[in-house]
DNA sequence: GTCTATATCCAGATAGAC
DNA sequence: GTCTATCTGGATATAGAC
């Protein structure tokens, strides 16, 4: 191996290790050491590579918010209807969750502390918020539904990622801790809520 | 006023101050200096009063849960089957919820990282999970549901709380920054989620 | 590239004057 | 009760040897 695909090596080992901690402990919560022990290296080689814990956590976000936003903003700047995209939404923001738990709560809490971050995420990734409100405004389909088309996609989005942020409260509450049966409770949601969107779409 | 009564005074706005900073940095994103400021006080009288900042935090996360818990394990523990107690679960978070809309974000952080609170929290409240758990399974309407019964909470609960968690993100994609707006559609949600209920009761 | 050693800073918490 | 002054620890970040 050359120095420079060593170097990667490492450097993708910081990453992994960064991200599992930020997840964790969050960001205030986790310090440059506790990176470097799980990344089994010292402080000073994480501030070779990153420079700075800020730059470091700014990357982590940002490959978070990368894992699962390009697929949707995909989806959102298509020009089909919203109500043809929404079962793909739903399929597709659980299985993301899916592997990664951990992110609505790392995200929302990022959010909720610095909302001046959306801007440049929206930048990041080629989406236009007016845009895309304006197009909501003007689809024809959801113009003659009879509920709010903004409530009906928060309803959406609410059933697919809030039962994440709320995981350890579910574990203890409804499955008795056990982590398959949660999982496979997840999997069903996604049947779960094609059905709830139609019933949606028929109630007035 | 005597002693105490400013004592008690001061007490009150320490408590206030802690609140809405770590409300709005999170704990570990806080420093005594900060709620020091905010309450107009020095580092060292916060800490006459309650020793320790994570003293002040234990008591700030178990003022926040006792907002709005015990309303709902007074629900919960009542003989009435889950059923009818959904539309007043419903009314009820809701307007906790518009009253500290940070709420959401605070309480899911903090169980991410520390789900070793939630005995305590049951304890204190007087809920039992294993038993409202076996009440949810014995009970005679839900068990005639074409859903599970736990989905069926989780799909309310989701809807509920997760338009408040994301709060900024619904801001700016759909509220054009309107605080009224959104508020109104908080409160409007309140209605609309009755509707899926009924909805979710009769489908198969 | 990775280490040890160190500089700087800031946070939490306490002692003691008033 | 509230302050100033101080202690201690831990965190980020850099310098410089290897």
């Amino acid at each position: 191996m050359s120095k420079t695909e060593l170097n990667t090596v490492t450097e993708s080992r910081i990453l992994e290790a960064a991200e599992k901690v930020f997840y964790l402990k969050g960001k205030d919560g986790t310090s440059m050491q506790d990176i470097a022990d799980e990344a089994k290296l010292t402080r000073t080689s994480l501030n070779y590579y990153y420079r700075s814990k800020d730059k470091l956590f700014d990357i982590v976000f940002r490959n978070t918010m990368g894992h699962f936003l390009p697929k949707v903003a995909d989806l959102l700047n298509s020009e089909r209807s919203l109500i043809d995209l929404l079962p793909e939404l739903v399929e597709l923001v659980i299985d993301s969750m899916l592997e990664k738990p951990q992110i609505p709560v790392f995200v929302l809490q990022e959010l909720s502390s610095n909302p001046e971050r959306l801007p440049q995420i929206w930048a990041d990734l080629g989406i236009q918020p007016a845009e895309t409100l304006r197009k909501m405004k003007n689809d024809a389909l959801l113009a003659e539904l009879p509920v709010d088309p903004r409530q009906l996609i928060i309803n959406v989005i609410s059933m697919c990622i809030f039962p994440f942020a709320a995981k350890p409260l579910l574990l203890e509450l409804m499955y008795e801790h056990d982590e398959q049966a949660y999982i496979t409770a997840m999997e069903e949601r996604k049947e779960l809520i094609q059905l709830m969107i139609k019933n949606m779409l028929k109630s007035s």
